[in-house]
DNA sequence: TGCCAGGCCCTCTTTAGGGCCTT
C-alpha cells in the first residue's frame, strides 16, 4: 500500500465558497517518504469574476482563465491524481473547503481527510515569529519554489515544510517517519500537550531498537 | 436593515475578545 500524501493548493476568487467564492488554480504535489515524486497543476475556468485584487496577488486574470479547461474537468482531473491519497494543506481549513465544494459542483465525492501545516508547525516550531507559508519557508530556509500565491509554487513549498517537519519529528523524537495519521493525532494535541505526546509515541521505538 | 469565513489559540480567559492564517 502506498504511503503517499497530497499536498494541495488552490487558488481562489475570496475566502470562502459559502460565499459564492471559486478556484481559479489547483495544484497538488505527492510527496513519498519526504519526497516529492509527482506533480499536477492546471488553471481552472469557472465563469466566476476575478478581481483586481486577487489579480493583483495571484498574477491570475481573468483573460488567462478565459482559456482554461472547465473547472468540473479540473476537478475530476486532480480527484483521480490523488486517489486514495491522504491529504495536506497549509492553513488546511481553506483549502479542504475549496476541495469539497469544487469537487461537489463536478459531481464527485471527497472523502479525503486532511491534515494540516500550520497547525503541524504550531505545534513543532512553537517558536517560529509566524506560521504563515512565507514567514516559515524563511524561517527554515526551504528552497525557493517560485512565485507565491501561484498555486504549484505554494504547493511545493507546503511540501517541503510537511517533509521538514517530518524529518524533524524522526529526528527531534526518535520516531520513526512519521505517516498522516501520526500527523493527524498530533494536530488534535493541543499545543501544550504535544511534546508530552509526542515523547509517549517515541517510547515503543526505543524500547524496539534496544 | 445591516451584515456577511471560520477554526485555532492566546490572554487582560473560561458567562469573551481578538489576532492569526488562508484568497
Amino acid at each position: 500500500m502506498s504511503s503517499a500524501i497530497a499536498v494541495i493548493d488552490f487558488e481562489t476568487t475570496g475566502m470562502s465558497p459559502a460565499q459564492g467564492a471559486r478556484a481559479t488554480e489547483v495544484a497538488i504535489v505527492l510527496l513519498e517518504q519526504g519526497r516529492v515524486v509527482d506533480r499536477f497543476q492546471s488553471l481552472m475556468h469557472s465563469g466566476a469574476w476575478v478581481s483586481p485584487f486577487i489579480t493583483q496577488l495571484t498574477g491570475i486574470s481573468n483573460e488567462m482563465l478565459r482559456t482554461a479547461p472547465p473547472a468540473a474537468q479540473v476537478m475530476r482531473e486532480a480527484a483521480r491524481f490523488v486517489g486514495q491519497a491522504p491529504m495536506v494543506a497549509h492553513n488546511a481549513s481553506f483549502d479542504s473547503k475549496f476541495w469539497q465544494a469544487e469537487l461537489a459542483l463536478a459531481g464527485e465525492s471527497a472523502p479525503q481527510l486532511f491534515a494540516c501545516t500550520m497547525l503541524l508547525s504550531r505545534r513543532i516550531y512553537p517558536q517560529a515569529p509566524s506560521h504563515s507559508l512565507g514567514h516559515l519557508a524563511r524561517y527554515l530556509q526551504l528552497p525557493s519554489t517560485g512565485r507565491a500565491h501561484r498555486a504549484l509554487a505554494d504547493a511545493e513549498m507546503a511540501a517541503a515544510l510537511l517533509a521538514r517537519m517530518q524529518q524533524e519529528l524522526c529526528t527531534r523524537h526518535a520516531l520513526p517517519w512519521p505517516g498522516h495519521e501520526l500527523l493527524m493525532q498530533l494536530q488534535r494535541r493541543s499545543r501544550a500537550a504535544a511534546d508530552g505526546w509526542l515523547a509517549q509515541q517515541a517510547a515503543p521505538s526505543l524500547l524496539a531498537a534496544r
